[in-house]
DNA sequence: CATGAATGAGATTTCATTCAT
DNA sequence: CATGAATGAAATCTCATTCAT
């Protein structure tokens, strides 16, 4: 990791968090000590406490940030006024296109919930429910359509968003397969199933 | 929770286990202390040295045991002589069945990997590699006599497991879902998938 | 200072005390470190934790400890059915006395009240009130009885203590006035005041 | 509290003693950082080395400066020429009329000498000793001509000293004791006494 | 087998102070 | 003259672990 020994002005805010986030992605919250993180940044652990106030802080700083990043660019990935399969292709897309380039974040925002205190813990649980919310909305619109088959749109939500969220525990960008291969096999896990139609019994 | 104050022979040993579940699965390894567990266990923090040698063997004792009946368990769940869809359905029953009534040992073991020692964590993440073979290959042999679609049977499996292993995160025994009904579930988004198959375009 | 190196068992607690006792009085309260007052007692820092629950603790337990002998022997010494007078003297041999039996303890109590938590702060200075109380019921019984001359009996009470307390100034045991002169010398002054009574200008 | 925000050119001086005066009044010379003085002032931390060169010498001044104006004054309230009674009574209404105006600064003065330096505690002490060297004068001249009842006095100087001194802890400007009420009833108790004298006693 | 007390290492945080801009 | 950011030292407190009793 870059070392910017010395480091003044925002940018020692900048590589607080960059260093914070690889630390935590690595070791997780409670295992990681300011003084780690001070020696990533190049700085004194005294000195940590010019940009944040505790470590508290830097976990919810960086939780928090990609939550409203991840609601933001969600709204704007999926189309308001498509139908439902549209939309659900979509929202597949977006989360494994966004997911498996941020992998640290989204780890840490779905391992270190527990680590939050009681305030933080209900912000972010807030900005994730609203997250969720659109995936079920989605599915529960599909299912008033006849077009995607959602008894329990909210679990059916859950099951999908596990699913694709776990992409990030064994992604390396350097694997066999691309981000597009990605997205279409799970596309096709989700809409299709697994198992194959036997056309025989499709026969009229 | 039970509070076996000043407990005595070989049920302290148990419930050291039990306390420690409950806390681990709570609170994370790294944030509990023994002092915390010999609370609730209803010793003194020395006495937790009567039972267990160090902090990390309790880790590594609850996760141990966990993976090694999950094994043996998923090894008479799943028939081996049977075609892979029978085995995927099977499987697919079993592991939901487990996790909802083992949520904390499950949970534990997928979270608390990073807290094991590199030697602990050697063996754990071997046994976790068997039993996702169990899955992989039942896809396998799907993919090969053309039951089930699986172009890449692995990254299928881990996409199933994760779904199936996110059930843990928010299942509530009481909640309005029985055991069944979450089987039936997630069987057919795994089978069959969320699209309702247009009649229409099956035609002859 | 002794050193009771490696101390064991209730002793602890009690070296813990002594040694608080000198270092507050010599340097204040927030001037020592819980390192310098360990070294005094001959253990490691944390160690402390297993007598006390923090520094705080430390000081409340002092002078709280004080005040409520205070108030226990001041009661004992002083006679409940005696003329005010009489009390008076009582009052003033006691607590000189005392007082320079007790210099650390007294001076630790009036200085360091600010050094209090707002409860603990609270407890004290309620008792201080009953120790005042005390000397202010004498002085208003005195009044009375016209034996005492006493228009305000609460600040004439508070000029005493100020008077008397003032003593664990600068006394030294060493000194060359012995407790009893002490006494006298105050009785003396505030009784009958610094001035000679002109005889002539008291002739009938 | 007054905050001078902000504050420029040689009034940030001004701003900054008498923050430190208030702040080290209420909550003593250790116990306030500089952090806590900055916001009080309007100015950075850093800022205060600009007008003072540590920690240290913001007390020494306030408690330097306090002296030599204590001192100053004492000498031009006591006239010189009168006789010992007369000058112990000017010293007392001096005394405690200075005492009730800058009740901050003579709290500090005696309360944090433990807190100055060992060359600035020398430095206060030796103006301290002249000060109570003029009450001791004038005791030592009326013990000499027979006005003034006093074996020791130098012990009754520092006994006249703690009562007087004493008033700041209670005495609220507010209060419903005028200053010239406060005067007269100290000066009566140190002159006569508190005894009512019996006249039969007293009779021929 | 439990306990109370000790240890030593280390964690988070605070603080006075410095200095380039 | 003010600022923001850095430092280095230290403070309080926590914790896993050990061990005599």
């Amino acid at each position: 990791m870059a070392r910017t020994a010395g480091s003044h002005g925002p940018k020692t805010m900048e590589a607080i968090r960059k260093a914070a986030l690889t630390l935590i992605y690595r070791k997780g919250y409670e295992a990681i000590t300011l003084r780690q993180l001070a020696d990533a940044v190049g700085i004194q652990p005294g000195s940590l406490y010019n940009h944040v106030r505790n470590k508290q802080d830097i976990l919810f700083d960086l939780v928090h940030d990609h939550m409203t990043t991840l609601l933001a660019e969600v709204e704007q990935a999926v189309p308001a006024e498509a139908p439902p399969l549209v939309q659900l292709e979509a929202f597949i897309a977006f989360h494994v296109g966004y997911h498996i380039t941020r992998r640290e974040q989204v780890f840490i925002a779905n391992s270190e919930l527990r680590s939050l205190e009681p305030g933080n813990h209900a912000a972010v649980v807030a900005l994730r429910k609203r997250y969720e919310g659109v995936l079920i909305d989605v599915l529960r619109r599909g299912a008033a359509d006849g077009s995607l088959r959602a008894d329990d749109p909210t679990i059916a939500a859950y099951a999908i968003l596990s699913m694709l969220t776990g992409i990030c525990s064994w992604y390396q960008p350097s694997g066999r397969k691309s981000a597009d291969q990605l997205v279409n096999l799970h596309r096709d896990l989700i809409l299709r199933g697994i198992v194959v139609q036997d056309p025989a019994s499709l026969a009229c």
